[in-house]
RNA sequence: GCCCGGGUGGUGAAAUUGGUAGACACAAGGGACUUAAAAUCCCUCGGCGCAAGCUGUACGGGUUCGAUUCCCGUCCCGGGCACCA
């Protein structure tokens, strides 16, 4: 064994021996429990980043931690491998998306390879190969013919300069991203799932993730957004130009507070709704502020922070119970994708109603009142939203009813006009997966001038997405390539075109995991191989995803249990989300629109004494910077690279470092101030064993005396192979696992260790540290073994076994306090009684400093401490 | 704006079920070894105080024998908001 530790050989040796030996090849097992554990993969986007480094670290060390505890483990890798980066790379550099992505896969995959995870590379996928592809197309079949896959318009950002669709992140202040045009929504045709069918289930089915942090299921329940509430319509006799009545002289609204109906004083309807559109006729004021409207963000965030306008229509509804005329508005608020596109407004108690009418001055009438506070028009209260105290005033017949009796009564009035009743609701969308975009799976349909749109059938997929295509950033390159354009209807056989639309990126992983199980089956999506495999046992991924990819991915597994492709119910059962990993960003706005964000390096910081950023320039020019402080990522140029840190101090430091730096969950602000000290204990923890095995290896301690010292020492090792477990499997928190170890072996170091009891014990602890330390940093752990037990080898190693023994403790330490202050300690036999504590800690001179006369009361916390109140 | 998290020394953090605040590290300072440097080892290290002790977990209140932990309010930072992934 060499004195110094060399992490770039030794890693590199125990690499190519897993890889000669095959060893996280994962093949079905029944006699052994299943351990699926899946990290979410990631997009190519180029080079790791630290945030990879940390997801992946966390998995592999479960991985590794869960085969020594016996399971058969899989944990596979992939590529997000499909999106928008590749597009934006080719207008950049003129290279086609696939062989950008391609070329990205391959270095990656080695930069992982480095890092030494225990993957089974063989069941490797990427979700822009036609092999898997295919499936989206198949299932998105399967879907259209059970009616879940469906036709109808959605709303787009429009770039009017370059005449394409844009996304949310290439819409910048309301101006598209590379023209700095105004950015117009626009109606479009797309497709549809209908995960809405699956709400009430995904919703029920949180309560059976228990094994999933509270704060995931508390936003996807949040999101789903179950309320009962009251549909009613207020009936109107606004006839259109051919004389019939506008959605049949009703206009429909959802509320939650129908208790609050005798105070509605005006509707609001969207700038798309019908009575809008009708109203706008012949009045051109209107019709140019609803074609504002439609102007600006679809983005729920601008919409939630936008002035709130509006525009009388000039119509006039009747109010369902007191046949009042209430004026109808246009809002621009109200968004015509929500509910009926309408909503009745209730100044009084509703914040942005009230706003509202202070704005243009419409009536305010109170009509819920919590005694003992006063109402007034002047200025909003938060009690005027009361649900809990309230009751109804100024309301006829309902006066004096509470919330809950208000709606009831008022929900059977109105069933008894035919003019609604209760109703539940949900927040959930119906999800839309269309894009017009090419660097995307191909929808698989075709349009025929005589047959319409058919679907491509089943033994003509995969619809192959052309490999050579470069983007340039107006409009999707498939509209350009006849070859892929032009096919015959498969019903009557003339020519015809194809679908150009390709599918939103998360289909593509919303069903990864399960692939993974049969990744080789080119003749069906999953196989008996996925009853064997699903559900995935372990999930880990960052905390960005806990509500749009995992409920996607959700539902998808319910769909494709609901076609027998699985048993399971739910995907993941118990999930990890990452806390994420930032950095500084720095950015401008140039006059032509966008974002350009610099490299730290290429930036001056100005920053306080508590070296936060006060503000940042350009080193080129002086020019002022926007900081932000958020996640690494390629297209915000604030990413950093493993490379460097693997290259100086090796894959296990990086990996070290990364654990101990947080808790997983943590979000973690990127520093590698600590990295120095991770290697340095790696180079301790060597020395160590290397000082140990140069006077000899010797079997581990099994049994016989000891003295004092090396009785505390095994009592602290064996302490530590309980803490280090309890760590792994069921907190999920490294770091206290390390610094456990990094305790220990500062203990260890400074025990007399030289007689033959004391090799035995030091024996026995290196062979301990190296296993338990194994998952985190397994190169160096697999080295050490191979010196400490020459012949065998650390992966076929079962987790170390505590000997209950060596956690036999006679005397055990009480704090002392008194009032609740640190007073003392006392030192006791571990069955001692709570009077004989209670003397002794009245015995402790520094406690009777503080306690004069009889004590009031004594609080004894068996095994922790004393409190004398006095 | 709405939903979900987070805020503890100079820094990353620990305190697992309401029970010793700051474990384990980083940085810094002092010392040993060395011709010197690196490496290594030892000591100090929240604030105030000579000490006894007092005080301290973003801020303001509350519950409790006891609060970093629970409750109410405020501020700041991060994630998500349906076409970034």
């Amino acid at each position: 064994m060499q004195e110094h530790y060399t992490p770039a050989a030794i890693e590199a040796a125990a690499q190519q021996k897993w890889e000669k030996n095959q060893v996280f090849k994962a093949i079905e097992d029944t006699s052994k429990p299943k351990y699926y554990c899946l990290s979410m993969f990631p997009y190519p986007s180029g080079k790791l980043h630290m945030g990879h480094v940390r997801n992946y670290t966390i998995g592999d060390v479960l991985t590794r931690y869960h085969r020594m505890q016996g399971y058969n483990v899989m944990q596979p890798m992939g590529w997000d491998a499909f999106g928008l980066p590749a597009e934006n790379a080719a207008i950049q550099n003129k290279v086609p998306p696939a062989k950008w992505t391609w070329d990205n896969i391959d270095y990656m995959r080695l930069q992982l390879k480095s890092l030494g995870f225990a993957i089974d590379w063989s069941r490797e996928l990427a979700t822009c190969s036609p092999d898997y592809y295919k499936w989206n197309q198949w299932m998105f079949l399967r879907m259209l013919e059970k009616g879940i896959a469906y036709k109808k318009t959605q709303v787009v950002n429009w770039d009017p300069v370059d005449q394409t669709v844009l996304a949310n992140e290439q819409v910048i202040d309301g101006r598209g991203w590379r023209t700095g045009a105004l950015v117009e929504k626009r109606e479009i045709p797309g497709y549809y799932l209908a995960i809405t069918h699956y709400a009430d289930e995904l919703l029920g089915d949180l309560e059976q993730l228990e094994n999933w942090p509270e704060r995931v299921r508390l936003m996807q329940a949040n999101w789903i957004g179950k309320s009962t509430g009251v549909r009613f319509a207020f009936p109107h006799e606004i006839k259109d130009e051919t004389g019939s009545l506008i959605d049949d002289g009703k206009l429909w609204v959802f509320t939650t507070r129908a208790d609050t109906i005798m105070g509605v004083t005006f509707c609001a309807v969207a700038a798309e709704h019908p009575l809008a559109t009708h109203a706008a006729q012949g009045n051109p004021e209107l019709a140019a502020f609803i074609e504002e409207c439609k102007h600006g963000s679809v983005m729920e965030a601008d919409m939630a922070t936008m002035e709130k306008k509006g525009m009388p229509t000039g119509l006039f509804v009747t109010h369902p119970l007191t046949g009042a005329q209430v004026p109808v508005w246009v809002g621009n608020y109200v968004l015509m994708s929500y509910g009926d596109g309408a909503v009745m407004a209730v100044p009084s108690h509703d914040e942005r109603d009230f706003a509202f009418a202070k704005k243009y001055d419409l009536p305010i009438v109170q009509v819920i009142d919590v005694p003992g506070k006063t109402y007034s028009t002047e200025a909003w209260e938060e009690w005027y939203a009361d649900k809990e105290n309230g009751v109804c005033i100024n309301s006829g017949k309902y006066d004096g009813m509470n919330y809950a009796a208000a709606i009831d009564a008022i929900a059977a009035d109105l069933a008894a006009k035919g003019l609604g009743d209760k109703k539940v609701q949900w927040r959930l969308r119906d999800w839309g997966v269309s894009r017009q975009r090419y660097w995307g799976c191909p929808i698989p349909l075709i349009h025929c001038d005589c047959c319409g749109t058919v679907p491509v059938p089943d033994d003509q997929l995969p619809v192959k997405l052309p490999e050579d295509c470069v983007p340039d950033g107006s409009g999707n390159p498939l509209l350009k390539r006849d070859d892929f354009l032009n096919c015959t209807c498969p019903q009557c056989g003339k020519p015809a075109k194809r679908e150009t639309d390709t599918m939103d990126t998360f289909v593509d992983s919303s069903w990864y995991y399960a692939r993974y199980c049969s990744p080789d089956n080119h003749d069906a999506m999953l196989d008996e191989r996925a009853n064997y495999w699903m559900s995935v046992d372990q999930y880990i991924g960052g905390i960005e995803h806990a509500i749009l990819h995992l409920l996607y991915s959700r539902f998808w597994n319910k769909v494709m249990r609901d076609l027998g492709l699985t048993k399971v119910d739910e995907p993941f059962s118990r999930l990890l989300t990452q806390g994420m990993v930032l950095n500084d960003a720095f950015h401008q706005k140039p006059p032509e629109g966008g974002k350009k964000y610099y490299w730290e390096h290429e930036v001056d910081v100005v920053r306080n004494e508590q070296n936060r950023i006060l503000g940042a320039t350009l080193k080129s020019d002086g020019s002022p910077l926007i900081h932000e402080l958020t996640t690494m990522s390629k297209s915000k140029n604030n990413g950093v690279d493993p490379q460097a840190l693997i290259e100086q101090y090796g894959a296990d430091t990086a990996r070290l470092f990364m654990m101990f730096a947080a808790p997983p969950e943590m979000t973690l602000e990127w520093s590698d101030s600590a990295v120095e000290g991770s290697f340095r204990f790696l180079r301790r923890l060597w020395k160590l064993a290397h000082d140990h095995i140069s006077t000899g290896i010797v079997p581990a301690y099994k049994e016989g005396e000891l003295s004092a010292e090396l009785k505390a020492l095994r009592f602290q090792l064996h302490h530590l192979i309980q803490k280090v477990a309890d760590d792994y499997g069921r907190r999920q928190q490294f770091n206290t696992a390390i610094a456990a170890v990094m305790e220990f072996l500062n203990a260890f170091a400074k025990a007399d260790l030289t007689s033959d009891a004391g090799k035995a014990v030091a024996q026995e602890a290196l062979e301990t540290v190296a296993l338990v330390l194994s998952p985190i940093v397994p190169h160096v752990a697999d080295a050490l073994w191979t010196h400490l037990k020459p012949g065998s080898d650390l992966l076929d190693q079962p987790w170390p076994k505590v000997d209950p023994a060596a956690l036999v403790q006679d005397e055990i330490e009480l704090v002392v306090q008194v009032n609740g202050k640190l007073r003392g300690s006392i030192k006791v036999s571990k069955d001692a009684g709570k009077e004989a504590i209670e003397a002794a800690a009245l015995a402790d001179e520094n406690v009777q400093k503080f306690v004069t006369g009889a004590p009031k009361k004594i609080i004894v916390v068996p095994g922790r401490l004393v409190n004398i109140v006095a």
